[in-house]
DNA sequence: ATTTTTCATTTGTCTTACAATTAAAAGTCT
DNA sequence: AGACTTTTAATTGTAAGACAAATGAAAAAT
């Protein structure tokens, strides 16, 4: 027992994490300046290094901005929307790459989380989804295409759908969701019949959101879902067969 | 134009984002170590400290671990459910609650999010997760429980259903949205007639849970929805007159 | 009054050095 | 020979000091 702080970990970590903790119960508000590294370093007793590592860690979560210059130093960072999908997106591409999810568990969380959107989507779809679905439909539908075009064209439709529920917080939560499958979906073969029957459902759905009709959307959802489920398994089945 | 990599940003950031794309897209596997710090200053052409600013970054992610001694050094690090998980969490609380996000809005987001569990939660939930969400209800049950235990307890029986779907890359998505919202409810405050209220609610949803009967369920997780915004309301009414 | 210059402050980076840790290698004893 | 101990080399963790670069405020000049 060194200190109150203490553990096995970093100093660096350990004042990272006592800065983090102030700005997440609100002792550190947004825009706030934090003390200069010297300062830091004397508060804490540490060198100037120890505490720039510290600082990194932190502007690594996006939690504070960094100024160079007289009357610069680190400031609390409002985290944006922007900062936090993308914090989302690698996390979630990390977590599914690394731990060799089951293809089948992915696909059904995210088609039960775009699910969860249908409802708010028919309800306040404006032209404008309306019209970055159609497009991306219409990419698709485009021969030629290749097989990651393809794929981050259905990222970029399901994406549509989602924003569609006009709920940022939601938007937000399955930016992880629907980005991060998209590894998993490049590694499935698509034939130009399955492609096919993809893009119609995707028409269908947005048919049923642009009239508003929360059913048929849904069906059409379910449809894709175990469709999508389908071919990923085939997939699976002639890797594992070559072995 | 400084060299191809080069932005107006930090040579630790740039360090940082070289090593974290290989990690995503597998030039760096899981468990690989990375050169020594003195040889990634050769190869980057910076100093030690500047290396390690960027091996910071990346610890704050999770992505590598370190290690000392010889043959010690960095490591690509598996990212493990817990760690995502409480990313997933810290990013989601700063979000909220520094984007002045209506509550409302979180509300709803949360509660279309839970929606999709349900189906899968009746499906499969085990005696483990109705023995918790009874544990949970019964404490909630508990007079002089204060607010702060009260929000808890109420995420803890959330988190449970949300376990019950047996789904763990929907537990991982759902953590942040279920958890965030702590800090939100910890706002509203709970008369004794509206634990009341919840109590019952839960008590529905575990019920029908039990009995493998989703619709029901759904009725009770709306209405619940529905009371929370009305408290979440009634709350901010309040709020706004006293100013 | 406006523009320019100076200047102090602060972060970014480099250099050097040493401490702490750790696993392999070498050595020692039974 | 085998088990145990010591040494050693490699590597991260931390410190101290120095200079460069940026930047906004204050001072000076026009």
């Amino acid at each position: 027992m060194k200190n109150s702080q203490s553990d096995a970990t970093d100093l660096s970590a350990q004042i990272a994490k006592n800065i983090r903790d102030a700005i997440i119960d609100g002792r550190l508000i947004v825009d706030e300046r934090l003390p200069s590294e010297a300062e830091l370093s004397e508060q804490f007793s540490v060198s100037r290094p120890t505490v720039r590592e510290a600082l990194k860690r932190l502007a690594a979560q996006s939690l504070i901005r960094t100024q160079r210059g007289a009357f610069g130093g680190a400031f609390v960072n409002r985290l944006s929307y922007q900062e936090a999908y993308g914090q989302q997106i690698t996390t979630s591409t990390l977590l599914l790459s690394m731990n060799d999810i089951n293809i089948d568990v992915a696909c059904e969380a995210r088609f039960a989380m775009e699910r969860a959107c249908i409802a708010l989507a028919c309800e306040r779809r404006t032209a404008d989804h309306l019209a970055t679905m159609r497009a991306e439909i219409h990419r698709q539908t485009q021969p030629g295409l290749s097989d990651e075009s393809w794929c981050a064209s259905d990222v970029a439709f399901h994406r549509a759908l989602v924003d569609a529920a006009g709920n940022p917080v939601l938007s937000y939560q399955l930016s992880g969701a629907v980005e991060a499958m998209q590894p998993l979906m490049n590694m499935i073969t698509y034939t130009a019949r399955s492609r096919e029957k993809i893009i119609d459902l995707h028409a269908e759905i947005a048919d049923s959101v642009e009239q508003k009709q929360a059913t048929p959307a849904l069906e059409s959802l379910d449809e894709l879902s175990k469709y999508t489920k389908s071919l990923a398994e085939t997939t699976l089945a002639k890797r594992q067969q070559k072995k």
